[in-house]
RNA sequence: CGCGGGGUGGAGCAGUUCGGUAGCUCGUCGGGCUCAUAACCCGAAGGUCGCAGGUUCGAAUCCUGCCCCCGCAA
C-alpha cells in the first residue's frame, strides 16, 4: 500500500514517523510552503516538511493543492494520510487516490470540527478528549470515522501538553487504520451532526483573560492557548503572556494580585483566585511566577486590566 | 531598512539621566529556633557588570563597532 501524507506543523511529524516505524511505504509528503517566521523573517519549512526531508522522503510544498491534482495522481499512492494539513480538499483531490483520503482529527468527533479542535477541548472544559480517523469527503470534517481513542483531559494539561498525547495517539490509530483497511476489515461509522460542534482558528483577541469571569475559566483560557498563542492581560501598562495557572482560594477585586510569592501570584477572579504559576513579561522570556514577584513586577494590590492602561 | 524591550554573582531585577570602591528580592551552603513549615532568626560563599576598542586620574555608567536574547506586528 502506497501512501501520500499531508500536514504541515509539529502535530503532524509524530503520525508520519509511527507509520515509518511500522513500514508503511510513505511516498511523497504534501506539506504549506515555507513562510518567513520571526522578526527576520526567515523562510523556514514547515516542521513536516524538514522531518520528511530528514528521512529522505520527496516533499511537495503546494500553495494550492487543488491545483495539482495531477501530480498527485502520477505519485501513484493508493491513498492519502491527511492530519492537520491546513488547506481544504477538493473532490478532485479525493478522487485522486483509489482508495480514498483518510484524516487523522484531534477531537472526538463529531465534536470539535474544524481548525482548532485541542484549544477548545481545554477551552471548554471537557473531561475527555482524544482523536478520530475518519474518511474524508467534501465536508468539514464530516466524513465516516474508521477508529475512535480518547484520553482524559488533565487539570494539569495545556493545549501544548495535550497536542503532544494527541499526536502520539493519532500515530497509533492512524497506523492501526491502515491495517484494517489493507486487511479488509475496516468498518465506517456515521457522524450524528446534530451533536456536532464546529471550532473555527483562535485569534489574539480571543485571547485577552477578563478577570471578571470565574477562576476555573480564566484558567482554562489560560491552558487553553499555552504555549501558543497565549493568553495575556495589561499588568502596570505592559502586557503580560500566561503559560499556566489554576483555581485557588481567596477573593478580591476583579484583576487584583492579592497575593504574590514564591507559589506564584494569585489574582482574584470572580470567584476565587487564578494561581499564575508560569508567565512572561513583555520583552522578557519565559519565567516561574516566583521569579516575577522576586525582580518586583508584581505586588499585591497591582491590578491585571484587559487593556492596556 | 516594520515597531519596541533587554544582556549586571545560580534565578528574577535595580543602578546608567548628573562617571568615583556593585545593590535588592530569592536561591545555595553553614548554624539556630520550632511538634512542624513554600515560616522565622544569624552567618557565609559566589560577579571578566554580553564582546572589542576609545575618552578619562578613574567607566556597569560617556563614545564607536560587533555578538546574542526576547515582546509586538506580519
Amino acid at each position: 500500500m502506497k501512501i501520500v501524507y499531508a500536514g504541515a506543523p509539529e502535530f503532524s511529524v509524530a503520525p508520519l514517523k509511527k507509520l515509518l516505524e511500522e513500514g508503511f511505504c510513505v511516498a511523497a509528503v504534501v506539506t504549506q510552503p515555507d513562510k518567513p517566521v520571526g522578526r527576520k523573517a526567515v523562510m523556514t519549512p514547515t516542521p513536516l516538511s524538514a522531518f520528511a526531508r530528514g528521512a529522505g522522503i520527496p516533499v511537495y510544498a503546494f500553495p494550492k493543492i487543488r491545483e495539482h491534482v495531477s501530480e498527485l495522481r502520477s505519485l501513484g499512492a493508493d491513498l492519502m494520510v491527511t492530519c492537520a494539513y491546513g488547506q481544504i480538499l477538493t473532490q478532485e483531490v479525493l478522487d485522486a487516490f483509489p482508495m480514498g483520503v483518510y484524516n487523522i482529527h484531534a477531537s472526538l468527533l463529531p465534536r470539535w470540527r474544524g481548525a482548532s479542535p485541542v484549544q477548545h477541548a481545554v477551552l471548554s472544559g471537557d473531561p475527555v478528549t482524544g482523536v478520530t480517523v475518519m474518511k474524508t469527503d467534501a465536508g468539514l470534517d464530516t466524513g465516516d470515522m474508521l477508529l475512535r481513542r480518547e484520553i482524559p483531559v488533565l487539570p494539569e494539561d495545556t493545549a501544548g501538553s495535550l497536542s503532544e498525547k494527541l499526536s502520539a495517539l493519532g500515530g497509533e490509530c492512524i497506523a492501526e487504520a491502515l491495517r484494517a483497511l489493507q486487511e479488509g476489515r475496516a468498518s465506517f461509522e456515521k457522524q450524528d451532526g446534530s451533536l456536532s460542534t464546529l471550532c473555527k482558528k483562535i485569534r489574539k483577541e480571543d485571547c485577552a483573560v477578563d478577570f471578571s469571569e470565574s477562576a476555573a475559566t480564566v484558567c482554562r483560557l489560560i491552558r487553553a492557548m499555552a504555549p501558543a498563542p497565549l493568553a495575556y492581560a495589561y499588568l502596570n501598562g505592559k502586557l503580560v503572556n500566561f503559560y499556566f495557572a489554576e483555581p485557588a482560594e481567596g477573593c478580591g477585586r476583579a484583576g487584583e494580585v492579592v497575593r504574590a510569592d514564591k507559589t506564584g501570584i494569585y489574582v482574584a477572579a470572580a470567584d476565587g483566585t487564578v494561581r499564575v504559576t508560569e508567565l512572561q513579561a513583555e520583552g522578557g522570556k519565559k519565567m516561574r511566577a516566583a521569579d516575577f514577584v522576586n525582580g518586583r513586577k508584581a505586588a499585591v494590590g497591582d491590578v491585571f486590566a484587559k487593556e492596556r492602561t
